[in-house]
DNA sequence: GTCTCTTATGCAACTAGTTGCATAAGGCGG
DNA sequence: CCGCCTTATGCAACTAGTTGCATAAGAGAC
């Protein structure tokens, strides 16, 4: 349960309203940890509703109307103690290594070119990172904040180093194999 | 939406009865789908209905009786489906990544501890990936299937490399910071 | 022979996340 | 001044996954 402590540190960071949060989850927060705007506009409601956060004073609340939230002394209490507290990090789920275990026992069949398709996806993903790293941590920009921040980064851009080799290593795995249904089959066997 | 294609996975690879799914899913297939048993004995409700698995004949279905599925031609066909269809990547959630970031805010205080504990459980994870690689992949083992769920396993011990290397680096990052309640606070700093 | 433990199956309620749609304000074109 | 586009907020319904508990059969303890 860690949307309301992403959004809770997002706000931190710089005070939003819900729009713009949406924003800022989709671009450096989302590659860790995604939201829709849905999600958030909820959380920021039971946020408020439980003291933690405020709007900010000066805009008035109507409908279509900026609403900027502001964390309360509570809320950066409770993020502290979230942080700090021990967690078990929950099992992953990936339907790629899904898919190609059932490609065992069904076959291989269509699946290499999403296997390129996905080596694509993180290969952008990868240059994306790289261009944040270029422009937010040049050289000298190295305080604490800084540093873990750029920790942060570097998982992002090594995940996506990771996978694309991987991929590529399935990819070469694959131009060994029979491209058909598969050991023992073509499509479905028993009809 | 993948947990009716990696229960009908597994019940190609052997049919089995929930429990004997469930403990499946604690071991290999868990490692990148993991599900429990109520997830487990839910969808094989819903295959049934739907004509993709069958309860085996021979035992009879009376509670605390074992009740062993097999898959359907229909079944088959479906996971094959599947299988080759294009699908998107869901984006990651790592809630490590969300307290790093969010120990950039509010201090790094009590949190190197549980990255030396998740440090020691992605070490012991790799240890099982290379004993079931050591027992299930001997050098002469090497069909077309065989290669195709190496190639999965070997994404998990690469994974659990990658995380073990990653947070030894984190660590070493945090042995450079002052381990207090941050850059602004002792603590809650506007009270 | 009944008590308790293990195996096996399952329901119900809850939490989290997604999808589709609705509403309202403000700007801008004609 | 009316229709349309963008910005901004939000509800409702749905899907997926988790937690807690209930039930029943068989095995062995005593």
């Amino acid at each position: 349960m860690s949307l309301p402590h992403a959004i809770l540190t997002a706000l931190l960071e710089k005070p939003s309203s819900g729009l713009e949060l949406t924003r800022r989850f989709d671009r450096s927060i989302g590659y860790f940890w995604s939201a829709t705007h849905q999600q958030i506009y909820r959380e920021l409601g039971k946020l408020e509703a439980e003291g933690l956060i405020r709007v900010l004073p000066s805009e008035q609340p109507a409908r279509g109307q900026k609403k900027a939230y502001e964390v309360l002394p509570a809320g950066r209490a409770e993020l502290a103690r979230w942080t700090s507290a021990s967690q078990d990090p929950k099992p992953h789920r990936d339907a790629m290594l899904l898919r190609l275990r059932a490609a065992a026992v069904v076959g291989t069949a269509g699946l290499a070119a999403d296997l390129r398709r996905h080596r694509e996806m993180h290969e952008r993903q990868l240059a994306e990172y790289r261009e944040i790293e270029r422009r937010d941590f040049p050289p000298g920009k190295d305080g604490p904040e800084d540093r873990l921040r750029h920790l942060v980064l570097r998982a992002g851009i090594d995940l996506e180093t990771f996978w694309t080799q991987w991929l590529d290593h399935a990819l070469a795995e694959f131009a060994r194999l029979p491209d058909t249904g598969g050991p023992e089959s073509p499509a479905v066997r028993k009809a």
